[in-house]
This record gives structure tokens, C-alpha cells and sequence, in this order.
DNA sequence: TGTTATTGTAACAGTTTGTTACAATAATAC
DNA sequence: GTATTATTGTAACAAACTGTTACAATAACA
């Protein structure tokens, strides 16, 4: 393995074999929802930031550092959905085209080739503070609106599929605060936000007064860069 | 590996290494919220139902293949709800001391004493029409109540308690209905067992009119076997 | 035939949710 | 300045839902 260009080893002895993770980051825009994708070098291939495992570290260690090596987004907070390990999830002429790609050696890396089991992970960021940066092997890290994502591999697209329905179930419970939305926002902007992960629309006064009756909600200065109207108010989330 | 006493293989070449998975099966007696708890021979040392994924098969596939063997339970409706991989998950020791009593070469099963990542599932079913059998690595196969849980190996207890917690969030969504409760029950016997889940109590009138209200529920014959007061209609779930 | 315990419902109050209405404004146009 | 315009924050009312109490309708048994 050309450790100059990938300071990460890939040595099939320091890694759980068969194992691997895959990562769905969400970021608002104020507009639409969107993901990071990765383009890997001349192939033509897009696929969600992943990894593998290495024997010495947990599995929540191996992806909360290998998504932020992969993305170059720090402070993530990750949250498990789903393992997929179905037998179509494996696609190692793709593998060995990017192994081939990046000038890696294919019998070298020829456990990269095998069946692997992914454990799915997701999470929110603030699309406004984070700056992704690819890693070697690829080359690009982009944000793509969910209707308007590339062909993905293997069954990454079903990883997207279903980060997505688990988000819509948790976004009350806990996490919309947590990363998806600027540190202040209008009410209009939570609004936007939780139509656009939902897909259903709601009402305007009813779901100010929902979001303010949950208390979660911190009421701050007003917005004054608006149009000709009355400005909003701003709200951060309260900190439990 | 003694194919005589355990027609299931467990050539290190057959399986995915590093992979395993665990499984929550709860019951409910009509009073107890109970799970199955296997012993191995001669080793005082109690664990979840689990296994390994062959490399020709889907994880879906070896799990219900793989808890129907070891449980000797058919039609049971597993889903995933977590995968733990911590460092602290595998106990070289324990696993010797398994193979040891069952006669089995350390030597050859070597891979089995490596680090596992395991998926947990969980599954209800309904206690009174199953039988379970011990596989035959296992001395017995037992329900135990939640609040007399014998020591379990590994994280097993941190499984346990993940799946009650999952459980209980997905209480109202689907689950219940699918197969703790017999065909047909009471109004009593299901307001048990939503008691016994979440922990919480509830009001009796309130709880009827609220079932009721889900329409999720098929109103039968009335229950003569009880006592000195007025009969309880039975009812069983709407297939959707 | 009465007694007893439990069940199924109704009635009322209190709470939450859906809808409509309207006053309070920021920016802009005059 | 003053009127205009679009949007926001709230209030007001109705409808739906929940919590609580009350009570009639029983099965079994004495």
C-alpha cells in the first residue's frame, strides 16, 4: 500500500475482516436537505464516506474517526440506524477499480475485495460550518440534494433510504436541535427544516406554537435583515 | 469439530470472521415480561442466542436460520435493532471454556476466540405456543423474567437492556400485536402487558377507550372462564 | 334471589390541536 | 412623514383527545 498517498494503512492484519461502516451526514441548506457523497478518483463511482475497523479500536471509535478523516468534518455525532449484510452488497470489480485508480496494489489490498457486513450511521451538521474535504482516495466530497442524488454503489442508496425514514421518526424525540440548523434561527427556518425532512407541510401558527410549547426553544433578539414585514424573532435550542 | 454431536459446521472457511450475532426473544406469560436465556454444558455461564453468518448467506437469512436452531422456535419475527462493537465484547476465556465442555479442539476453532462484532435482533412471540429445545451446545434453554436475570456473559446484559428500551419506543407503532399475546385475549391481558413493558400503569378506562380508538383491534366472543362477575369480550389484532 | 367482583360505557372536565382572525411591525414607495 | 405591503406573533374559538368519575351490566357463587 503507497502509504505517501494514504497515510491510513489498509493492512489486511490491523483490520476486522468483513466489516465495515458507512456514514449519511445531513445538512440543511435553508432549502433543501442534503448529503455528502463521495466521487472516487476516475471511475465514475459515488458512495457514501465509510471505513473499517481496526482490531485495536471500537467500533464507535473506528467511525467517529474514519467519517471525520473521510470528510474532514470534526465534532460529529453519529448515530447508528442499521447493519445491512445482504449478499448483493458486495461489488468487488468496483473495489478494484479504485484500488487500481489510486495505483494500489490489487492482490496487496485483496481482502477490500471480499463480502462485507456495513453498520450504517447518521448525522446532522450545520451546513453553514463545515468545510468537507475529501479524502486520498477520492475526488471529491459533495453535497447533494436527496431528489437530485448520482447513481450510488451497491446498496448505499438503500443506506440513504433508510437514514432518512429513521430520521423522520427521531426528528421530535431529540435530534433536529442538535446540528442541522444554525445556532439561531427564525421560526420560518425550523419550519422549512422539519417540511422539507418530513416531506409532509404545516401549518404556520400551529407549529410555532407546538415548537414553543416543547420548551425547547430559547427566544432571542430579533431578525432584522428581512423584508418589508415585521421581523422575526430568533431561537436557539435549549441545552439539556 | 464433532459433526456427530453438532451437524452445524463451524469451519473458520464456512463463516464471515469477526461476525456474530445475538438475539432478544421476549415472551409474556399473562404476568411476566420474560426472555430466553441459554446455559452452556457445564460451565455455569448464560448467554443470548447467537451465531455466526456463512459466507453464502445474507445476515437476514443466518439469523433466522441461526436462532430457529438454536431455540428450536419456528416463524419468529426477528428485527435488528443494534450493533455492538466495543472492545470490551469478546471473552477469549468464556469461549474456551464452551468449547472445552462440548469436547470441542480449541486449535480448530480458534477463529471463535477472536474479537466479534455482534448484530442484535430482538423478537416477540407468544410464550404459550412455543416449545423451545436447547441447541446442542447449550444444557438448556429457559424464560427468565427481566428482574431475575441470571449473570450473563460478555455484554449480553447491555443487549438485554438496549432491546427492552428499543421495545418500548416501538411499542404503539406495530410491534405488540405481532405475537405476545395469544390469538385472541382480553382487554386485562393486553393492558398487562403494555404495564409490564413500559413499566408504567394505566388507567383501566382510559387504556380500553384508547385501544379501542387505534382500530387496530377485532372485538370477539366474550371469555366465560372467569370469575363471579362480568365476562370480558376477547379480541385479537386486525391484520393490516 | 341476592351478593360480589369486574367489565363496558357514558358523562363531564381539562388539555391539546386545528383554524381563523387580526393587530404589530419592518422595509419600501410616495 | 405617511401609506402600503408582506410577514410575524398571538389571541380566540371550535374540534378532537385524555383523564377521571360514575354507574349499569353482567357471570359465578352462596
Amino acid at each position: 500500500m503507497n502509504t505517501d498517498k494514504h497515510p491510513q494503512s489498509l493492512n489486511k492484519e490491523d483490520y476486522l475482516s468483513h466489516i465495515a461502516f458507512d456514514s449519511v451526514i445531513f445538512g440543511f441548506n435553508g432549502k433543501d436537505l442534503k448529503i455528502l457523497i463521495l466521487e472516487y478518483h476516475n471511475t465514475g463511482l459515488f458512495a457514501l464516506p465509510g471505513g473499517f475497523v481496526r482490531r485495536n479500536e471500537s467500533l464507535a471509535e473506528a467511525v467517529t474517526k474514519g467519517v471525520e478523516e473521510r470528510t474532514g468534518i470534526d465534532d460529529l455525532y453519529l448515530e447508528q440506524f442499521q447493519t445491512f449484510g445482504g449478499l448483493n452488497r458486495s461489488d468487488s470489480k468496483a473495489m478494484e477499480q479504485i484500488l487500481e485508480m489510486n495505483g494500489l496494489d490489487i492482490k496487496a489490498n485483496e481482502w477490500l475485495l471480499d463480502r462485507f457486513i456495513s453498520i450504517a450511521y447518521y448525522a446532522l451538521i450545520n451546513f453553514e460550518e463545515v468545510n468537507p474535504i475529501p479524502d486520498p482516495l477520492a475526488d471529491s466530497i459533495e453535497w447533494y440534494s436527496l431528489d437530485e442524488l448520482p447513481p450510488l454503489m451497491m446498496d448505499h442508496e438503500e443506506i440513504v433510504h433508510k437514514a432518512l425514514e429513521t430520521l423522520r421518526e427521531n426528528l421530535d424525540k431529540k435530534l433536529l436541535g442538535m446540528n442541522l440548523l444554525p445556532a439561531k434561527f427564525t421560526m420560518k427556518e425550523l419550519q422549512n427544516a422539519y417540511e422539507k425532512i418530513t416531506g409532509e407541510t404545516f401549518k404556520r401558527t400551529a407549529f410555532q406554537r407546538r415548537m414553543l410549547a416543547t420548551k425547547n426553544l430559547v427566544r432571542h433578539e430579533k431578525l432584522f435583515t428581512g423584508g418589508a414585514h415585521r421581523a422575526p424573532y430568533l431561537y436557539s435550542f435549549k441545552i439539556k
